[in-house]
DNA sequence: GGCCATCGGGAGAGCGCTTTCCAAGCGTGT
DNA sequence: ACACGCTTGGAAAGCGCTCTCCCGATGGCC
């Protein structure tokens, strides 16, 4: 260190500065930089020349003003504030589907030299500081991911003029673009298996009504039963936590001793009735049969591992950014969704 | 819809609209909105009210341009990219420590109105292109998590004139901010407890052993152990995930049949080893104790729920986040560090 | 009652960049 | 040989905001 980089705290470098150094315009720089126009070798060579000695880099701010684009966009989780803020937090970031989301966005980004800016909105104040921020330019356009049905955001987001990407398709109607599963299939799928191996006895524990996803879900199932002759199917709401589906799973088996056969309507909540089976003495495949959905960490991190419902949620996310993108470069366009096809992963509960 | 917000596409309206239509100068406006200045109540008034008719927002890059800061601080993920930038990304996020990272930094960052941009620096060249970034002023700072010991970016960062504070003490030393973890108290605590129930063969699964943050863990169960007259220390060294705790405990069993303690460095390696335990027909904690090493939610999803020493590092985010802004605030001041202590949590697993 | 300090508002100079708009240079077809 | 298009560099006009000046008005003090 030292020498190559002599007064660090100066002012930085400005494409004025470049310019003059390389004897030439600041708008053959600006043009060299941004390989706008042709522009005369030699003199690139120059201009090359003279960033390399001046350590120039464009000011982000200066060209946002005049371009319009950040290069970011915001990665907004919304929700119901259930609990505060604070265990809205924790509920979401202990969640391996926030991981799986960020890895997916953070994937797709990269190659486009974009970086997501994360935001919160649990609460209607979040929600339209959230909006004022968009508005402001904080970022092209935003990823949602709401965690709960009546999510006003969306709405808000698309009437603000704000290029929208929604995980999981809006509760009401909303002219926007999103990309979401076959949950229904997926669900259907899970119960297909349960009965194939002989289940008798299917109960169900379902994430919170509100949400579209766990409706549908829930609608697979009973929609499957009741195809194979089962019209009642039990079911305890839980909230795709481990601890909601211990206790769900507590409820179930108090109601129906009998029960061979569990859905959960996600990964950690069927690893939270792993856990209540267990304590109960019963033996998961053997007495009792479970089956998650998502196919997240904790389906394999689940002793005995989980059968699943595979949700390719990296994948999704990576979509949703190609969307967007779209949506960016084609200001008009109308939106548009991409419905991924779930996929059922046998492994050792069911 | 509708009425309200007549025509969404056309130009947003600007400081010199809503000045026109208060009255007043383009400086008023700005005055009353950054409330910078006494304003006269009846102008402010005025302002207010030509805000809320023409719907004004500033823009963000514009104000940036002038005051030089962007409301956005850069959370930088850097590590070795061992299997290439994918497996790189999985490894992260994946694992639960992200997730927490995460909580406590958007906790601290929310009052301050300010975002965290996600930045990922696996190999040479995305370091070189953070810093770029960070040079160009995406952000006004960088909190840095650097998950292996030898890496280049605290330095470069430093070098940029970047403020910056990283999650644990850089390998080598450099004038920068950081907090970290009592990690050999952490450790020795757990030997403590371990020899307190009566092991006899304590053996430990390392984290990887160029990380300081390993290495220290590791030091502080050997120096317990040779404390109490046990001078040698098996070990085998994982990555910090799941499987290769699986692996690591596998091979430890195959070459210590007898052993009766395990100190995993963290709580994913621990359930691994939890897993290969109980493959292995072993009780927890009856023939094996085993103490993990994050309080992690890995740490109650196991079975037997793992007893751990705590890393609080949501807190240890919200300081990281606390440094930052004060080096914001005093760009001249000296680098400062803070040092969390370890606890003990006694679960079912030791 | 006069003077100075204080307060509040406006004009305008940038912040650093992109991008028209122009002019100059060059090659081509007749 | 000349007019015409095409290419390429430069001058300069902003993008929307903040903030320093400056100036007039007001109030306090001796």
């Amino acid at each position: 260190m030292g020498k190559t980089a002599g007064r660090r705290a100066a002012q930085p470098p400005t494409l004025e500065e470049v310019a003059r150094v390389a004897g030439v315009s600041r708008a053959t720089v600006s043009r060299v930089i941004n390989g706008t126009r042709n522009v005369d070798p030699a003199l690139q060579e120059a201009v090359h020349q003279a960033v390399l000695t001046t350590g120039y880099v464009p000011n982000r701010a200066a060209r946002s003003l005049v371009t319009r684009r950040t290069g970011a966009v915001a990665l907004v989780i919304s929700g119901a504030g259930e609990g505060g803020e604070e265990a809205f937090r924790r509920r979401v970031f202990s969640d391996p589907f926030f991981g799986r989301v960020v890895d997916g966005v953070m994937g797709a980004l990269r190659p486009r030299g974009v970086h997501p800016l994360l935001m919160l909105a649990e609460t209607a104040d979040a929600r339209a500081q959230v909006v004022g921020n968009l508005r402001q330019g904080v970022a092209d356009g935003a990823l949602l991911v709401s965690t709960h049905g009546e999510d006003a955001l969306p709405g808000m987001l698309v009437e603000a003029g704000v290029s929208t990407v929604l995980f999981a398709r809006p509760a009401r109607p909303v002219p926007v673009s999103y990309v979401d599963l076959a949950h229904r299939d997926g669900a259907r799928m899970a119960a297909d298996h349960l009965l194939a191996r002989g289940c008798e006895r299917i109960v169900t524990i379902a994430g919170p009504l509100d949400v579209v996803a766990s409706q549908e879900r829930f609608a697979g199932v009973r929609d499957a039963m009741a195809r194979h002759g089962h019209p009642y199917l039990p079911c305890a709401e839980g909230n795709f936590d481990r601890e909601s589906g211990e206790q769900a799973m507590a409820r179930l088996l108090r109601e129906h001793p009998g029960l061979d056969g569990v859905f959960a309507a996600n990964d950690l909540m069927a690893q939270g009735a792993l856990h209540t089976l267990a304590e109960h003495g019963k033996r998961v495949p053997d007495d009792v049969a479970v089956i998650g959905f998502d196919d997240s960490s904790a389906a394999t991190a689940a002793r005995p591992q989980l059968t699943t419902v595979r949700q390719p949620v990296e994948d999704m996310a990576g979509v949703m950014v190609r969307l967007l993108a779209d949506a960016l470069e084609q200001p008009g366009a109308r939106p548009s969704s991409v419905i991924f096809e779930p996929e059922l992963v046998v492994r050792e509960s069911a």
